[in-house]
DNA sequence: ATCATATTTTTTGCATACAAAATTCATTTG
DNA sequence: CAAATGAATTTTGTATGCAAAAAATATGAT
């Protein structure tokens, strides 16, 4: 026998398409209300229409992009009330990963977030956001995988991708920050004694307060762009 | 002025396309594991590939049909461990469906609800299952509606349609069935209480009891099968 | 000049065509 | 006869073509 043939099969064009369309979302490459034009994006792309629009129509299912009939697709631009819900819906699947992951959490996996609380909290204290935002984002999703549903993190990360758009990497208010790191604290604690309930507890008002500043910030760049839209 | 053009613009091929499949897919009519031949499919929708194709893919975005790469979409066919885990994340929306809806359910929904509940008794009293499980679905549907948050409906609907295709129609363990009847009993009390944290517990128990009772059927169903194969 | 209407252009939506991969079937070989 | 090999067929994946709708532009009327 000579060496294998490489199966490279690599992903399939509308899933590379899909892919790439996705991270142009969550990153605002693509802003919100922007229209998707289908013979820019191929070219862009490199593909033709035909995957383009396949992935196109799952990004529709998943709730990134509105289809609009013979109008082709814009990228979601949620409202307020879109925000509220969103993050409504949000607290439930976080409150219930922290819930199962408080119930089944391994040791290794609990020493992997404490680790990661750590280089967060370096992060904080640099006022590194980036960083921050790449550990805080890490952390929550480690604590899902920790509940071992994987529905739960299909879920989870389908509704987490409309938010991700609009998370603003402004600096964020020093007393509401202070308060997150503290949060988080609680919420290692809550996980380090296997306390199902305060794992929920802890999480569901750690989202409220995300909501809060995200609504906060929300209504701060929307009059914004208000005046400048104005001047 | 002469009338108006008539400007049905009935949704896009690829949308009935969508709903069609997805209404054979839950009913059953594609039996999970089952491929999605392009060619046969296109011919009994009447359809090009291309919108059939458009279609699937958003199926399979919505998790109700699988993609092999270069092999086509089949039906999704859930393990006991996957309906298990969608069950969990089941009863955590429906949970949270509850307890919001105690907090902003109106009279009038409330009082629909409740008439749904004494038609479903009547079903439940004629063992006309059909109309029981129809009844049953209209109030849990009810229930998350008054929670009033449409991505809450969105994603409780995702999820739920995957189950949707197991749903056994045969006969129910008597005493699992009147348990199930107590316990509606007992949401609408905590509804009509506006008990938040009465309504989140009956609902999140009340899907831990289903989860059992599918569970079991599927697992008597399953050996049925092995018995039928060998036999 | 502004609004309304007509015409051109662009864009979307669907159908078809073609290439690559997988499947099926027949044939051959041990 | 079973397994393996290879050709024929089917099926999927992508590109292209064409018609209908929407958008942009131009033209004309008030």
């Amino acid at each position: 026998m000579s060496a294998e043939i490489i199966p490279i099969p690599r992903a399939a064009l509308h899933e590379q398409v899909v892919h790439r369309l996705r991270q142009m979302l969550v990153e605002n490459r693509i802003a919100p209300g922007a229209k998707l034009n289908e013979r820019e994006l191929s070219e862009v792309l490199n593909v033709s229409r035909t995957p383009l629009r396949e992935a196109i129509k799952m990004l529709a299912a998943e709730g990134l992009v509105e289809l609009l009939p013979n109008r082709g697709a814009i990228a979601v631009q949620l409202t307020e009330l879109d925000v509220l819900n969103t993050f409504e819906v949000m607290a439930g699947l976080e409150a219930q990963s922290g819930e199962l992951a408080a119930q089944r959490i391994t040791d290794d996996e609990l020493a992997e977030i404490k680790a990661m609380h750590y280089e967060m909290l370096a992060a904080y204290t640099r006022r590194d956001l980036p960083t921050y935002y790449r550990l805080n984002a890490a952390i929550h999703s480690a604590i899902n995988l920790a509940a071992k549903n994987p529905v739960l993190t299909a879920t989870y990360q389908q509704v987490n991708a409309r938010l991700q758009a609009l998370r603003f990497r402004s600096n964020q208010d020093g007393e509401k920050w202070k308060a997150a790191v503290k949060e988080h604290e609680q919420m290692i604690n809550a996980l380090t004694a296997r306390d199902a309930v305060a794992t929920r507890a802890v999480l569901m008002s750690h989202l409220i307060n995300k909501r809060d500043v995200v609504i906060e910030q929300l209504r701060a760049a929307t009059s914004n762009t208000t005046l400048n839209v104005k001047a």
